[in-house]
DNA sequence: CATGCATTTCAGAAATTTCTGAAACGCGCG
DNA sequence: CGCGCGTTTCAGAAATTTCTGAAATGCATG
């Protein structure tokens, strides 16, 4: 039985759940596993959270679509156990990671294949903007990628730097160069 | 009327629409304006789309409500004229801020009332927990917040920089501070 | 202050999404 | 192979969201 905060924590993430493209339901779950020590199983869900024991089953199936959740055999019990990962930056990292590939990635997809199409006349504007759409889209991709290729310290080390990161772009190309790329 | 490119632009947005929060509606009215390069009223809009009158005014009501489309007037005519920005860079700022609003900073609230609570016995791993996201977040939003102010040019500096800023977070304090800070 | 033109509101209809219980399935074990 | 225990599927019910036409509203103009 979640406790008074938990059950806040809980019932928030199942509101905002709807904004991020989960629903209600994965969102509850998912906020229950995500503050609970001891991985649980899916009769756990519906003794805290009341839901049908379908509705769970559909709702962790979702969870294991988005890689947010961990499957787990605990010995002596041939049940299903889950967990989220203790490392935060992990989650967030998958977060992330799903959501471009769900909501980002097909579009990309799609303005290139736009692109290629021979244009029809007075689609010279639209083919121009969609370009425009897709080289903005790639150089934010572009970055995120190599964002996430850093290991969690380097990545946090530079967001700690935030707006100073502008002094690099003023650097003579000389000093940007003074050590080697690594890694 | 949409020439077949525009056709796939329009529905591609559409379908995704349902992804991105807004609705599918709402998606095909924003392509249109998007790609259009004379500003549209409401009428154009339900010519082009085939939507109900009343639709596509919730439709513009809700673009509207996200910043996403301005508001014009042409001389002669007291009809409303929608445009998106020319700028695209203008557009994708919105659409980050937007969505910060709605789906990250009523969450970051939400987390720091939680961490104001005194916790029932059996909480303290759940409230460390809840700490530990939020100061993800903070920093998440935090250098989100310091790129936002930076100038386009400069944004898209460090964008290109990529994994080479690595290479700032391994300089001594002492080159840092070679330049002052500006702006 | 009535008229004409355009936008907005709103209650119900239509469509979509979510949720449930019952049945089907999978699998290790005697 | 048949039993026990747990998971998944699925068709229909329930809830929610989206869409529509009709009526209400707003507002400049004669």
């Amino acid at each position: 039985m979640p406790s008074q905060l938990q059950q806040e924590f809980i019932l928030h993430f199942g509101e905002m759940g709807s904004r991020w493209g989960i629903n209600r339901t994965v969102g509850q779950i998912y906020a229950l596993l995500f503050l609970s020590e001891a991985p649980l199983c899916a009769d756990d869900i519906v003794g805290a959270l009341g839901f049908s024991r379908s509705n769970v089953s559909m709702g962790l199936k979702e969870l294991q679509g988005w890689n947010l959740v961990r499957l787990r055999h605990l010995p002596e019990d041939r049940r299903d156990y889950f967990t989220t990962p203790d490392d935060m930056w992990e989650i967030v990292r998958t977060l992330i990671a799903e959501r471009k590939k769900r909501e980002i990635d097909p579009t990309l997809t799609k303005l290139r294949e736009l692109e290629m199409q021979v244009p029809e006349p007075g689609d010279a504007a639209a083919q121009a903007r969609i370009a425009e759409l897709r080289e903005l889209i790639e150089a934010l991709t572009g970055f995120y990628e190599d964002m996430n290729k850093l290991e969690t310290e380097r990545l946090v080390a530079i967001l700690r730097l935030g707006s100073k990161l502008t002094r690099l772009t003023e650097m003579p190309a000389k000093v940007l160069n003074l050590r080697k790329t690594e890694g």
